[in-house]
DNA sequence: GTATCGTACAACCAAATGGTTGTATATGAA
DNA sequence: TTCATATACAACCATTTGGTTGTACGATAC
């Protein structure tokens, strides 16, 4: 798997368009299949221009993309994206475990 | 390994706590050791406040702990959290999965 | 051709964010 | 005891966010 790298600011984009539920839902959604903006707004209790905004800010942070198909906007999941935001997670989460090796080397030597 | 469901709201904080580069930056710090706030607030070029303010979030958040030491406090980064947002990446990614197999089989299904 | 649908976008607003400075307080060092 | 250090927290400010309504316009249906 290819792995491109995120500048500081799409890192940011990508995890603040993933902290609302909103757009968490629209990313479900349209990773699962793809839906036109009018068929998603139909679905949440705020206007149409809100939910127009939750994609273009997705899009923004490439977690979804557009097409246009006659005067609806096809509106699809980009997996790649969510691929990235796991893979900073999973850096982290090694910071943690090559400190927990640490602390076993330390024992190790405490035992000797 | 037990995973706790985390509540709409909190998983909000999550991202929203991920979605900025000294947030980040401490996460990671300290989930390599563990760190006062001064000595995390000495590397960052902002007031000590804004440092705390920093620490403050993530602990709400449940990315950090922090424990009293003399007069410092100790900040700590929680790994758990962390699997929290990976895991609801996996399952994002789960559903992107399972489309494809779908349209792996719609593909079977045309060439009977 | 006209009406309707789906979208884009601007202007506006309240609340949250990310920074600042200043003050208070507890701990540790001299 | 006195001074310096580490933290907490309030007040303040500019910008961003997440919503609204209104207007415009291309595509489709009648």
């Amino acid at each position: 798997m290819v792995v491109y790298e995120l500048s500081e600011e799409q890192t940011n984009k990508v995890f603040r368009a993933l902290a609302d539920a909103t757009r968490r839902d629209i990313v479900a959604r349209t990773l699962h299949a793809e839906v036109s903006i009018s068929t998603l707004a139909a679905d949440y209790d705020m206007s149409f221009a809100a939910v127009q905004k939750h994609v273009a800010f997705l899009e923004s942070a490439g977690l979804v993309s557009k097409i246009a198909r006659g005067r609806e906007r096809i509106v699809r999941g980009q997996p790649d994206t969510i691929r990235h935001a796991q893979q900073l997670l999973s850096s982290l989460e090694e910071i943690w475990r090559q400190r927990i090796n640490r602390l076993d080397d330390f024992l190790a030597d405490e035992a000797t």
